[in-house]
RNA sequence: GGGUCGGUGCCCGAGUGGUUAAUGGGGGCGGACUGUAAAUCCGCUGGCUAUGCCUACGUUGGUUCAAAUCCAACCCGGCCCA
């Protein structure tokens, strides 16, 4: 946390790495302070715009740390302007990429716009949602296809005119890419104008972002000011890292807690995030006052990961996840109620092991599942199965019993 | 447009006519240990109801008993020149 951020409240303060422009002079346009006093004077709330790339489907822990930073400018009285990139998508942010994105279909785009609305808990009750859409006034979602669509040559070559190569260049990405030879494609350069020019179309007063968007959200900066615009405000947060504790929480590293992962995985998975991370995600993804946190290591992880599961799940969702956690452990997969179900409806009798722990998803393939078997990683209601050819006779054998594979996937086996 | 180098499995990267799903590393998964962690050690890491059969080294053809390895054309990229 920054300590110019002294005299902020605290719902802002929290997790904030950066803040620009960042002024202690009483002016409205460098200090945010003074920005959010005129706003609550004038009785006009602030624009927070937050821009998603509706690329993959799974939203995740670190990209909630934005959400729940917008959020509490909801609950603080703004207005969430959230905006998606369907349009630019179609280029693909090169922040933090080694290589050109592949670009999406319309088609594709629609359905993740439509996927990522239902995991920021448009449906479900204000508490359990990530953002406020329950509020009047409080949430506004916009498409940049909506003011990109029909861009003007003419005022692309505008938006180009205003920005060097070489400041291109001074992307630390492009950079990179530069330099090892990874080819940059012209397209590219586009993205952060278009990023900027959204500022624009939105009248954004703050934008969000990570860390790694500064030259984004600087862009926006610039663009506003290029259109005559009032230059928004940029609050940046951390990037989190991944379950493996290195790299930045990501899907394509497979790092990932998702928000759509149920109760129980996304317990588990946080119950054993490595030690680094127990702290961060603590300030990051919970509101808990970090100053009667237990002493012992454990007993904290065990509370991060209650206190992160029942900010989607609910409170006894996440009470229940942590119990049954501990069953599983201890082979006491009976007692558990609310295991994932597989059913062995489609299996024809008899059926060797390594067909069934196929088909029933538990391994991505028939082979997998052999390798599975012979490396010790299945059992069937605790016992190893150690003969990938094993046959089971009828469903009498395997109906109510829990596969397993390794020490964290489980399936209940049903009609 | 010209010259030149290059395109190998999830990633990096060997291999340059012939036991072979293709050395090695990373990552991932599994096992032991443990705090369901870290570190460490070990195994696995193309697909297929499978003691065999498929598909793989940019693409398509060709040479050969035999090609990732040779030839041709094409596609894509880096660098240099214009």
């Amino acid at each position: 946390m920054l300590d110019e951020l002294i005299n902020f409240p605290d719902w802002l303060k929290r997790g904030t790495v950066d803040l620009f422009p960042l002024a202690h002079v009483p002016d409205p346009d460098q200090n945010l302070n003074e920005r959010l006093r005129e706003s609550a004077k004038n009785k006009k709330p602030l624009r927070i715009k937050l821009g998603i790339d509706p690329t993959g489907s799974d939203i995740h822990l670190g990209h909630s740390i934005l959400f729940r930073k917008l959020r509490s400018f909801q609950d603080a009285g703004h207005v969430a302007v959230l905006i998606i990139g369907d349009f630019t998508a179609q280029i693909g942010d090169p922040t933090g990429k080694s290589k050109t994105r592949q670009q999406l279909s319309p088609e594709e785009v629609e359905r993740n716009s439509t996927d990522y609305l239902e995991q920021l808990g448009y449906g479900k009750s204000k508490e359990t949602s990530l953002l406020d859409f329950h509020t009047e006034g409080r949430l506004e979602i916009r498409r940049n296809s909506e003011w990109l669509k029909n861009f003007d040559i003419t005022k692309v070559i505008n938006l180009m005119s205003n920005t060097t190569v070489g400041q291109m260049l001074a992307k630390e990405d492009f950079a990179n890419r530069y330099a090892s030879g990874t080819p940059i494609s012209l397209h590219e350069f586009l993205y952060p104008l278009l990023q900027g020019y959204d500022s624009v179309a939105v009248e954004a007063d703050i934008e969000l972002g990570g860390t790694d968007q500064k030259f984004n959200v600087a862009m926006g900066r610039d663009m506003q000011r290029l259109f005559g615009k009032r230059p928004q405000f940029g609050l940046l947060l951390p990037i989190l890292i991944g379950l493996d504790g290195l790299q930045k929480m990501s899907k394509s590293l497979g790092n990932i807690v998702a928000l759509k992962d149920d109760a129980l995985s996304m317990y588990s998975k946080l119950e054993k995030v490595p030690d680094n991370l127990v702290d961060s995600y603590l300030t990051l993804l919970t509101g808990i006052d970090l100053t009667t946190l237990p002493v012992d290591l454990r007993e904290k992880q065990k509370l991060m990961a209650l206190m992160v599961t029942s900010k989607f799940h609910g409170l006894t969702a996440a009470k229940a996840a942590q119990e049954n956690s501990s069953k599983l452990v201890l082979n006491f997969q009976h007692s558990i109620s609310d295991l994932p179900e597989a059913s062995i409806a489609n299996i024809d009798f008899p059926v060797k092991a390594f067909y069934l722990i196929s088909a029933l998803g538990l391994c991505p393939s028939s082979s997998e599942a052999r390798r599975q078997i012979k490396g010790g990683g299945i059992r069937l209601d605790g016992e190893k199965i150690l003969d990938p050819n094993i046959e089971f006779l009828d469903e009498a054998a395997l109906l109510g019993k829990v596969l397993q594979l390794g020490k964290k996937t489980f399936k209940r086996i049903i009609n």
